[in-house]
DNA sequence: ATGTCC
């Protein structure tokens, strides 16, 4: 990106004044190099989302953003209903309510080490991974419909978890104001079988070791000791999601037209939340969260059968679930008066601060847990909400590492079976039913986390708690 | 991300 285009506001914060049909600012958090390298694409799609009726404050950039379908990867925007504010499957994202969840087993690194080729067998047999994976569940229409109003809650009446998962979850597990009813047969169709499925793309689920701790008292609070080892599982609402935001994208572009929006990109299919079309893509996309808190869900119940089998002693106990694809709406303060707004997190992931009414009661006095996941073979972080984040940037932070090439150029760049040997050598155990996928996610693919986690830290959005690092990777 | 193009 142009550096020329950016009024620098301090060292981690850039601005673009409003120009032509901009309503707002667009504000990107980064350092200078991450900013340099970053695509031109998103400087042009932050000021797009900032044309958008409603928008309230800016349209945010976080440190990972890349470019997405219309909105950036890593874009943040909020819209008020009263001024006319948009509802976009665009901001969203196709894979609604992707997210990251971890969870702390009691084990420590010398515990899995003669173990985890074994573990990594297990765990691939037992949770199902790659392009169109389904499993053991499959569900009825009558099923399917619990399933999209009860998230997380439902999959824990079905025997999959503990109670004590849902005080660990985003929502508690269940997303209010889900409607079943306006999610497509067709969408349901594709979701039957795919329940406790990984899926593709840079979905895993991975056993990672604590490599450094940066804030002792908050890691405290986490429960995450030095060269302990962690679970974490990073998938969505698979087939679901994507149908819901496939077909409301085009809904979506015929309200556009019918509301008099006019749309700087086409990809900006957006509807006023308050209208026919916004408020079923509302209640669509609230029963796709909850299908990405169910599958969470279940494959947690999954991968703990497996740790059962290999390693009895381990006790995986939810540290925290968080989103980063979701329009939620949350009440925010602005020019002095705190108004519920329409928060569209695409590739960004909440991070309330200390304090907040939303965060479980065990973290209200440190922040929620916001979960960082990198690149195959790389470090992911744990980070602390801040209370500045909530100025900032909505209380928002980055979600992982970001591309930084695209899917054909990786490929064109190294070779799946080469990098599993690679990874190897350095202790990592890679598991995938494609070669090819595993190319794509090549960590030279994506940007430095860590650069990204920093300047996340520099920029205020949110505190270093802990480093992980892989020790086995089963990949989508 | 995605039954990686109905």
């Amino acid at each position: 990106m142009d550096l020329n285009l950016l009024t620098r506001e301090d060292e981690f914060t850039w601005r673009v004044e409003p120009h032509g049909d901009m309503r707002v600012p667009a504000v990107l958090y980064a350092d200078e190099a991450l900013i340099r390298d970053m695509d031109h694409k998103v400087y042009e799609q932050a000021c797009n989302v900032a044309m958008l009726p409603g928008i309230v404050k800016a349209s945010y950039a976080m440190p990972d953003a890349h470019w997405g379908y219309g909105f950036p990867i890593g874009g943040v925007a909020a819209f008020d209903p009263k001024q006319g504010g948009v509802v976009s499957a665009g901001g969203v994202g196709f894979d609604i309510s992707c997210g990251v969840r971890t969870l702390t087993t009691g084990l420590r690194r010398e515990d899995v080490e003669t173990v985890k080729s074994e573990l990594a067998k297990i765990l691939y047999y037992t949770v199902p991974a790659g392009v169109g994976s389904t499993g053991k569940i499959h569900l009825d229409d009558r099923e399917m419909d619990a399933m999209l109003a009860g998230g997380a809650q439902w999959a824990l009446e079905r025997g999959y978890g503990r109670t004590e998962d849902l005080e660990r979850t985003e929502e508690h597990g269940r997303m209010p104001g889900a409607r079943p009813e306006q999610v497509s047969p067709h969408a349901k169709k594709r979701q039957r079988d795919e329940m406790g499925t990984l899926g593709s793309g840079n979905h895993y689920l991975e056993v990672q070791h604590v490599t450094e701790i940066y804030d002792t008292g908050i890691a405290a609070v986490y429960g995450i000791r030095p060269g302990s080892i962690v679970l974490s599982i990073h998938c969505g609402s698979r087939g679901l999601g994507h149908q819901i935001g496939t077909e409301f994208l085009k809904r979506m572009a015929l309200a556009a037209g019918q509301y008099g929006i006019t749309l700087p990109d086409r990809e900006l299919a957006c509807a006023p939340i308050e209208s026919p079309v916004g408020e079923a893509y509302l209640g669509a996309m609230r029963a796709g969260i909850n299908c990405a808190l169910a599958n969470r869900q279940i494959i947690t119940h999954l991968a703990r059968q497996a740790f059962a089998k290999v390693l009895p002693p381990a006790d995986l106990r939810l540290l925290y679930d968080v989103s980063h694809n979701t329009c939620k709406v949350e009440e925010h303060e602005i020019d002095g008066q705190t108004r519920p707004l329409f928060v569209h997190r695409k590739g960004a992931t909440r991070a309330f601060g200390p304090g907040h009414a939303e965060v479980p009661p065990a973290f209200r006095e440190v922040g929620q847990p916001v979960l960082i996941g990198g690149s195959m073979g790389t470090a992911s972080y744990i980070l602390a909400g801040t209370n500045e984040s909530e100025r900032r940037a909505f209380s928002s932070a980055c979600h992982g590492a970001g591309r930084a090439m695209s899917r054909h150029a990786a490929t064109r760049q190294w070779k799946g079976g080469r990098l599993v040997n690679e990874l190897a050598e350095r202790g990592i155990v890679i598991r995938s039913p494609s070669m090819r996928g595993v190319a794509e996610e090549a960590p030279g693919a994506y940007k430095d986390v860590s650069a990204v986690v920093d300047a996340a830290q520099q920029a205020g959005l949110a505190r270093k708690v802990a480093r992980l690092e892989p020790v086995v990777c089963i990949k989508g």
